[in-house]
DNA sequence: TTGAAAGCGGTACCAT
DNA sequence: ATGGTACCGCTTTCAA
């Protein structure tokens, strides 16, 4: 009896087993049995089972020099970087279409600093690699740099740099519509004084929604905005900023959170103070998660296409893979105005 | 001029630019350093900077024999998986703390009934699998013994099986005491006439859950349990099934939401029909994740340590990998009562 | 329909 | 400190 070392039972051994060619196990593995004759087929079946063979995707990988996999890096401060709705209906989005297609998709959450150094770029091998980032401008064109170097198609969500270079296709909402109509709702309302609550955190999506915040504003006589940034981007940090901004401000007429989170943070922050929703003072969020549904009363917000827009990347990725180039390099994905009871 | 096929930059190509050998290429590149000479390594990484040489990761894997790698299923109805805040903060946990360690986590959502189909499964390499299951003691059984076959660690979240063979660590938390809690303090306020809500689903999770309350109420004299299942988990489906629930039956004393989207859900039903929380009707929840503080008032519940289990896996799997074994096969977390206003 | 051989790009192993 | 070579397990390619 030879020494049995533990070793993986590969495509050869099934051959042997079989008596057939290593390339006639390999037709039957990958379902070619066009070339294969229908007794072969099953026997070398039966000798997979009865060996319990498990093909080796790394080799194949290796040899068809092709991943099957794509990297998507969440840049954030947050430990739980999925807990964000946004990033979670983008990650499903990505990941079911890219299932749907063999492919596999690696997530990675990696703090500002870290980029860099996330091991995805190191140990996961991938066919494309897409990224969702905060920063500023300067900041996130040199992550982008940094990627391209990786010689891979890059998808970039929420980010505002132009797709100058032919490897990047960028993947956004449009913020800034959202901006606009969920001020223009308040504003009909009556709204005159405008506080825009949001993370302190350079973070383009952000920064459009406040533009286009700004310039519904602008259209309007009488109107004025404050804007209110919290160090920390979470329900209680923005409860603090909020309590401390009340202590030396007037009530505002309407609130709107940059985030659904940041909106109902407001709007509890007030009501624990007395005030009455929308009645004393109107509050808006942003995204239309399911959380929207979970305040009383419900958020008035602006619903995010996230999940579409995670499957719509997934389809660019696998079309410029197939075709060698990416059939459109920026993409704006409409957002809706939804009501609720808040404003 | 040779003409320029599109061609990988490789170890070799290094080695013949800079004149030495593969293996000191490769020797710097592993930051092995004390096999090289200073001036060699500095040669050596201008080299790399000016062929822009990306190592494959691929290759290291099949020679190594080590993915790097672990694959997480999490098998869900719901195309947006990751929405549930337990499954987001779990594969953060896991996510995070295999970053740490250089490895990736593929993740992948799929139907009960895709499980084996998952290209997770086919296309990419992985040192172990996670799992996180719904279905019959049967069905998860059949899937485990499907994994098993990869010859792979295994490790499951949130399951009831046993973990008798030796590839299988599982990771729990404690719902039976959490449901307990939960009752427990109900019933402390007096409450009599108690409804579970939960989703019709097999989950053992939630089976769980359902135990820890019957047995908190067989203690209690004069104490009743209703059971409601709602098609579906969702929000909305969760005020559907109640509503018409109340139609026919008088407001119990306490609901007790499976998960914390159930009991916001069925707090707002309740509010929606005029009901005072909790003077008329007490609620509670279940995980304790952001959202519990986003309803009005906020949610009594039980908070789930899902982060750290993640993080638990990883160090598992990291030590399986390593060591050869599990250093626990069962392990158990406790969870906490939080209390809130709605209970 | 089946088979033989080369080789994908690294690392393990051994020699110097 | 550096180099030579076999080889991980599969697919590509070509031959029969």
């Amino acid at each position: 009896m030879a020494a049995r070392k533990k070793q993986r039972v590969t495509l050869r051994d099934v051959a042997k087993f079989t008596d057939v060619s290593v390339m006639t196990v390999s037709n039957v593995v990958n379902g070619k049995i066009k070339l294969v004759g229908n007794a072969t087929r099953e026997k070398v079946e039966r000798a997979i089972k009865t060996l319990k063979y498990v093909p080796s995707a790394t080799s194949r990988k290796l040899r068809s020099m092709r991943e099957f996999s794509i990297g998507m890096i969440v840049m954030d401060h947050e430990l739980s970087f999925l807990a964000n709705p946004f990033i979670s209906q983008l990650v499903a989005g990505l990941s079911n279409h890219l299932s749907q297609n063999n492919f596999t998709l690696t997530v990675q959450g990696v703090a500002p600093d870290m980029f860099r150094g996330a091991s995805l770029f190191s140990v996961a091998g991938t066919d494309a690699l897409c990224a969702i980032m905060s920063g500023t401008n300067a900041e996130r064109q040199k992550n982008v740099s940094f990627l391209l170097d990786r010689h891979q198609p890059v998808v970039l969500f929420q980010d505002t740099l132009n797709a100058g270079r032919s490897g990047i296709a960028i993947v956004n909402q449009d913020d800034e519509a959202g901006g606009h109509m969920i001020a223009t709702h308040v504003l009909s309302r009556k709204a005159k004084k405008l506080l825009f609550i949001r993370p302190n955190t350079e973070w383009p999506a952000i920064e459009k929604r406040e533009e286009g915040i700004k310039t519904a504003i602008a259209k309007k006589r009488g109107a004025k905005l404050s804007v209110l940034k919290c160090d920390e981007g979470t329900f209680q940090g923005a409860q603090a900023a909020l309590t401390e901004y009340l202590a030396e401000n007037a009530m505002p007429d309407a609130i709107l959170g940059g985030t659904d989170a940041l909106g109902i943070a407001a709007m509890r922050c007030c009501q624990d103070q007395g005030y009455v929703v929308p009645d004393d003072v109107m509050v808006t969020g942003f995204n239309g998660f399911a959380a929207c549904n979970y305040s009383n009363p419900s958020l008035t917000t602006v619903t995010s296409p996230a999940y579409e827009m995670g499957e719509h990347a997934a389809k660019l990725i696998l079309q410029r893979l197939e075709t060698g180039r990416f059939s459109s390099r920026q993409t704006l994905f409409p957002v809706t105005f939804k009501e609720g009871e808040s404003a």
